[in-house]
DNA sequence: GTGATTATTTATCATTTGTTAAAGGAATTC
DNA sequence: GAATTCCTTTAACAAATGATAAATAATCAC
């Protein structure tokens, strides 16, 4: 648990017996690629830390598949939407490269909410800095090429050549064959 | 500040001490069409509520004026950028009709957070909710063109009509020549 | 390894949006 | 109310991306 306990440490210094209680609500899970790791359909109910792999958040649009996000070590994934909305997902999460994985019980999370005011805060603080996040995306999406956009995911994560290329097309909001054809210019 | 507790009050019931604490933050902002509410370069201590009038944020890119967002009668509006960071916002806000404003003292606020714990989640579930607005609006900029943006904006509100064409074009992302043609073919 | 499946590239043409420039309207100032 | 400025539309052409189809390349299952 050192990894996620390091993580939180960056946002909030958390009290021993905070990270007790959280530590309680943590599980530790294996996946495989391809492997999905939360179904279509569901409320939200967990939040994911990967401690190693790779994850997407990705959804059906018109009948092809969209990629929200992706996930890489050292960082969390969760179905915001559903998360906070209770209402069920239209997400799944899969796993795209063989991933180690923390599994924090977000239900029984919110419920420590009233007695440790600590963990309210942490993951006000997470979701903060993760909404800021998502507002400059916004900016990325509208005011840059796609060519810009993929160099710029680049720049962010190597990692992101694993991934297959429709995968990384419909998460920079085009084809494809676009984003082919912006590799081919690029090299 | 009925219309702020009203508002309040869909995120989360306060005790009426916790009201008072928060009334005490709170002031009076009457400003007009065209004025600046916050300007750039400050780190953004306020959070604004509007009674009434239309207010948006902007910045510039590469010379020209970009609109974030809009804000209508019975919405908060701030810099999240810079209130969630503490940074000095490149962003300002500007009245686009004349407005009757409740500005909240953001820094005042955060100091409540320890002692009313309802405070703080009362601004977690706002921003919580604001957060998901976003990722909804990445999935419009991504996955609609422009002319279907431009019907959906209309639709959510006919006050549009009162914003000048070049902001909502900024803030579809597109140029207003783009959006005029759009119109165009529209009507 | 061979065949089948899946992923990626390439090509062609259509559509959308950007860029620039100019013209017509509306609003504001004096 | 005339002049000025700002806002919006229109037009012509360029650039980026989409759609479709076909050709390679890579991966997987047996």
């Amino acid at each position: 648990m050192t990894e996620l306990f390091d993580y939180f440490d960056k946002f909030l210094k958390l009290s021993d017996n905070t990270k007790k209680a959280l530590a309680e609500l943590c599980s530790n899970v294996t996946i495989k690629k391809n492997d999905t790791l939360q179904p279509f359909g569901h409320t939200c109910k967990t939040i994911y830390f990967l401690k190693s792999g790779i994850a997407r958040i990705y959804y059906y649009k018109d009948g092809t598949d969209i990629t929200e996000c992706f996930a890489f070590e050292g960082n969390i994934i969760a179905r915001v939407e559903s998360l906070f909305t209770g209402k069920p997902s239209q997400k799944a999460i899969q796993i795209l490269e063989n991933a180690e994985i923390i599994a924090i019980n977000a239900t029984q999370l919110f419920k420590l909410y009233d007695t440790y005011p600590q963990i309210e805060r942490l993951f006000r603080l997470i979701f903060e800095t993760a909404y800021v996040d998502t507002l400059n995306r916004i900016e990325g999406i509208q005011f840059h090429s796609a060519e810009e956009r993929y160099l710029d995911l680049l720049k962010r994560t190597e990692i992101v050549q694993k991934i297959p290329l429709k995968h990384i097309a419909s998460y920079l909001g085009i084809t494809q064959v676009s984003l082919s054809r912006i590799r081919a210019t690029v090299k």
